[in-house]
DNA sequence: CATGGTATCGATACCGGTATCGGTACCAGT
DNA sequence: ACTGGTACCGATACCGGTATCGATACCATG
């Protein structure tokens, strides 16, 4: 195991013949370097095979060229396109998305958090807007700027990119009424921790009351939305009331395991029944049973919360 | 703005009245530290807001607290709970993992992994055994451990967990054949850059063969698989062929398309017609329709990927 | 009392880059 | 010939930690 030591920028140097400044500033593309030492060091660079280390630079340059993306869940599909709505984004920036999981949890939010932070990444994005005191002021102290995505009901640290989910469950029910439902319920998963469905849920039950019309009966459950949980609940619900002409559930797979639950028990979605989820998952369009829904633009929330970061990177870093 | 220089260990060293050396062993629960030193370090710590500076310690200890995690999407529940799996396996043990996408394109997988290489992980995990020659002499040459997950077909370039999917491939059309089905097609996509799909399909086309039948139909189409694909390929196959009586399809996505299709038109899946996919997921759990799958192991997969490289990490550094 | 061992601590030298600033060379203008 | 400006380059000093090794204090032993 003879163990060869990674090639330095110095070796690169060394083998171009020029100091390691130049090397640095040559394979940076930086100005105030004539265009034969450039190539040489690059020529240099690729001979031994240099492949460069990020822990000095971040250490050296104060920054890190990377972008902390932190969400509540990497199983939903709705964080995985977020996240490659930032990654398409910063593609070419030399700026490099990474991703922490949260669980909902606010303390292992914390917790990662101050792990990126150790990194002195060049930006943070982070899921939704209600982060605890302790967290918000971590992040206001800190260097990297913040843009909190998905949603803006609340009051942000620095950017915000995304939508009111009141708005978004007012206007789901303004429609659902205006297209003639009158009996509703109501299915949640995890709402306990999800604040951005506890928001749907209120504008939903507020726009509802504006029409004078009640939630007439609601199953919830603790721990994560999945479809066999929404055909559970959907089926339990409907067994309970069998009055219902609507149920809103509070997310599109929950939506989907009702329509599974109609399917299976032959009930006449759309007619009788009409379902309705959130986020305008591809699924919903191909289910052979119709699933109202509010679609959003999350890969265009990515990246445009990267835009963003990449917007102040460029000036001048004061 | 007063631009407030962060904490560093001098900072807490001087706070504790001890030597950074001393602050630093504190901090990592080193030996060596009086208790009484250990504490006035930890209270000084909270006093100034210490976060630490990984950039710092990565350099400086040769090996960042990181292992990087490189699949070809993020947006597939697969490789999302690939991830879980061993973001759970190493929680407490102070590295982190991140992720990387590939979108299944070799030269975005290497730039990928030079990229994390830059960083001195602690270790890199990657989906896939199929890395081209100069990826893997790359990752020959790091000194991180390397695993690679989810196939066995191929040479290894340090650890390896996962599965055959020629033998997956080949069970599952021995089960199929078992159980009576005869006439078989098959419906993939994104063929052209999945490997682990076309072992699969070579390996339940060998078993076919093995049985003296063929494949009498195949529906492929290029791009990422998706319900709509399924769906959509899925009729095509069948009015091209009503005499099917069983699709193998190259994943559960594929799969759940075709259930709705049959679904849609009233085909008695189970009876005339049975559907196979791959993976396992939920969804097919609760889908009005019996579909075959094979299940993988993939959270499991990923933590014992991740405690080889806990392994690795615990043992006296050489 | 000399000796050895153990526990604890700190000075120093890096790790591998980059910011800064002061040269040097060369050319144009006067 | 002298001055000023521009283009390019490199020596040096860090960035904020950790490895290493020697120093110190203290106790038990012979």
């Amino acid at each position: 195991m003879t163990e060869k030591r990674r090639a330095t920028l110095a070796d690169v140097a060394a083998a171009a013949g020029v100091s390691k400044m130049t090397a640095s500033r040559a394979l940076r593309g930086a100005a105030d370097v004539s265009a034969a030492n450039a190539e040489k060091v690059r020529r240099a660079a690729r001979a031994v095979g240099y492949v460069g280390n990020h822990a000095a630079s971040a250490l050296s340059g104060r920054r890190a060229p990377l972008i902390g993306v932190v969400a509540p869940s990497i199983e939903n599909k709705v964080f995985g396109e977020l996240f490659s709505g930032i990654a398409g984004a910063l593609e070419g920036s030399g700026l490099q998305p990474f991703f922490g999981v949260t669980d909902y949890d606010p303390d292992k939010e914390a917790r990662i958090i101050r792990e990126m932070l150790s990194w002195n990444p060049a930006g943070l994005i982070l899921t939704g807007i209600d982060q605890p005191e302790e967290t918000a002021a971590m992040l206001r102290a800190a260097a990297a700027p913040v843009v909190q995505v998905m949603d803006t009901d609340g009051d942000p640290i620095g950017g915000c990119v995304g939508f009111s989910h009141h708005a978004a469950g007012a206007a789901m029910a303004g429609a659902l009424v205006a297209a003639g439902r009158r009996s509703f319920g109501y299915v949640g998963c995890g709402l306990e921790r999800d604040s951005r469905a506890r928001k749907r849920l209120a504008g939903f039950e507020d726009a509802l009351a504006r029409h004078g019309l009640p939630l007439r009966a609601r199953r919830l459950q603790e721990g994560d939305s999945s479809i066999a949980a929404g055909r559970a609940l959907a089926a339990r619900l409907l067994a309970e009331r069998p009055d219902l002409d609507c149920i809103y559930f509070s997310n599109d797979d929950l939506a989907t395991g009702g329509a599974f639950h109609c399917i299976a028990e032959g009930v006449a979605v759309g007619e009788a029944l009409t379902l309705a989820g959130f986020n305008g998952l591809d699924i919903l369009t191909d289910l052979p049973t119709p699933v109202a829904t509010t679609i959003t633009p999350r890969r265009e929330i990515g990246a445009a919360a990267a835009r963003m970061i990449l917007e102040r990177e460029k000036r001048p870093l004061q």
